[in-house]
RNA sequence: GCGGUCGUGGCGAAGUGGUUAACGCACCGGAUUGUGGCUCCGGCAUUCGUGGGUUCAAUCCCCACCGGUCGCCCCA
């Protein structure tokens, strides 16, 4: 009889408190995103499991240990989508949209993202993201494009404690050569290292050097930096991407470290960060890049495209921790305060036509005596208060109490939406 | 996957091995028989995350599990 049920681990209900800086910060996102010309597309919350395998790479910590992966009826595997660029470039391959004649495709999404991990600050297991694909130029300036669009998003909301980091990973010539540079210098140490970074070192010696626990190790300073390796294609590229960053006033820092965690990437990453204080362990607010060959290892003809996510919670967080204030409207227009049954069925009738034409109205459906009416009404932030009791009913009116003044006017119940509709708009252009 | 810490009403928060589990806020009702924000009065946990153990007796002691939270790893 008794069942206590809560919400899975990692999983969070957004309460009408919450929702309504949500609404904002969407509201806010979609904007910008109509701005630069991006349109929205959705995909399925689940897509087959090879989609990510293949598309975010079986050696990342992604795939290899969070994924939520089930089968269904039919025996298919089946995972709920740990990110957003894989599924995106999956639909851009099957809907053929590297067909469509406006090219590049600019593409946003806010989506639900899964990954199996141990909760905690800013870490959850369903998570919601905003995010951007471009898909079909290779030309730096859409890199550039994208950074502005996500710094832009967090500037145009409030927050100031931002640091931007940009790598190259280069195109594949210039990680194949560094690939190889690191290997032969991580190689004679390789017993030093951590355990993590031993595998690393076969599957994606990369990642060795954003390890946190061999940061110390006196080979990390002399590994070979992946900018030494850029052939001058890579190293010409990179450089537009930053001339194009300055000449839009963004600034940034360059981590030759920065290396992100998916297979796909080329050329540009880079990780937005927050430097606010109180922000926990986390301080990645958004992180993307390029992935010029991710469209092919999909099945597509050969594409460019370059993305970010940004964690939406993150970025509640972090405007939560520079106090920014989120404007959240409370108020209700009117309240009608109904007493005795005989009034019920007009009150119903007045509640449904002031709001067909647009007027925001509630009532009381507790059977609360007028003074607790009127404690709820107070407690809405009603701007008006109707009232409707058995005296009203028989000449057919209603008292128009107005909460602030307090001043108290028997309207017609014939002429009350219009009435309203008058008090009202005064109200919001004064 | 590993580690720290916590788990008492809607919320916040005391508390003790023993026959009534403080208090504050919120909420509901009354004083005010039709009018809010102030005041006063009253009501509001057969129960202290779940299960087991120790004990004459456990919310308080022990164990396990579950969950929250923070951190490691990695990232959004």
């Amino acid at each position: 009889m008794k069942v206590s049920m809560s919400a899975p681990r990692g999983t969070v209900d957004i309460l009408p408190k919450d929702s309504k800086k949500w609404q904002f910060v969407e509201k806010g996102i979609k904007e910008i995103c109509n701005n630069y010309n991006y349109e929205e597309i959705r995909t399925p919350l689940f897509e087959h499991t090879e989609v990510f395998q293949r598309g975010v790479g079986d050696s990342t910590d992604i795939v290899q240990k969070e994924m939520y992966t089930f089968e269904d009826r039919g025996g298919r595997s089946l995972t709920l989508r740990p990110e957003g660029t894989a599924a995106v470039s999956r639909a851009f391959v099957e809907n053929k949209l590297y067909g469509d004649p406006n090219q590049p495709v600019k593409l946003y999404y806010f989506a639900q993202m899964f990954r199996y991990e141990r909760p905690q600050k800013g870490r959850m297991r369903q998570l919601n993201q905003f995010g951007v694909e471009v898909l079909g130029s290779a030309d730096p300036a859409v890199d550039a494009e994208v950074i502005d669009l996500a710094m832009t998003v967090y500037k145009n909301l409030g927050l100031k404690s931002l640091r931007l980091v940009i790598n190259s990973l280069g195109d594949k010539e210039s990680r194949t050569n560094h690939r190889n540079a690191l290997v032969e210098h991580f190689t004679p140490h390789k017993e030093e290292l951590c355990e993590d970074c031993r595998t690393r070192l076969t599957q994606n010696p990369l990642r060795v050097l954003d390890c946190k626990k061999d940061r110390e190790h006196p080979a990390m300073k002399t590994a070979p930096s992946i900018l030494d390796y850029l052939n001058e294609e890579s190293k010409n590229y990179f450089e537009k991407v930053k001339t194009f960053l300055t000449a839009m006033g963004i600034e940034y820092i360059v981590d030759p470290n920065l290396v992100r965690g998916l297979d796909y990437y080329n050329h540009t990453a880079f990780e937005i960060m927050s430097d606010a204080e109180g922000f926990g362990a986390i301080t990645t607010l958004a992180g993307g890049g390029r992935y010029n060959g991710l469209i092919e290892e999909l099945g597509g003809p050969s594409t460019p495209g370059i993305g970010f996510g940004m964690g939406l919670e993150r970025l509640l967080m972090a405007l939560e921790a520079e106090n920014v204030e989120i404007p959240i409207d409370h108020e209700l227009d009117c309240y009608l305060v109904a007493v005795g049954e005989k009034t019920e069925e007009t009150a119903v009738k007045i509640v449904h036509e002031l709001r067909a034409k647009g007027i925001q109205v509630d009532k009381d459906y507790q059977n609360r005596k007028m003074k607790g009416q009127f404690k709820a009404a107070d407690r809405l932030q009603a701007k008006y208060v109707l009232i409707l009791g058995e005296d009203e009913l028989e000449r057919q009116v209603v008292n128009v109490k107005s909460m602030q003044t307090g001043e108290q006017v028997e309207v017609p119940i014939t002429t009350l939406v219009e009435e309203m509709q008058g008090k009202l708009q005064g109200g919001k252009e004064s």
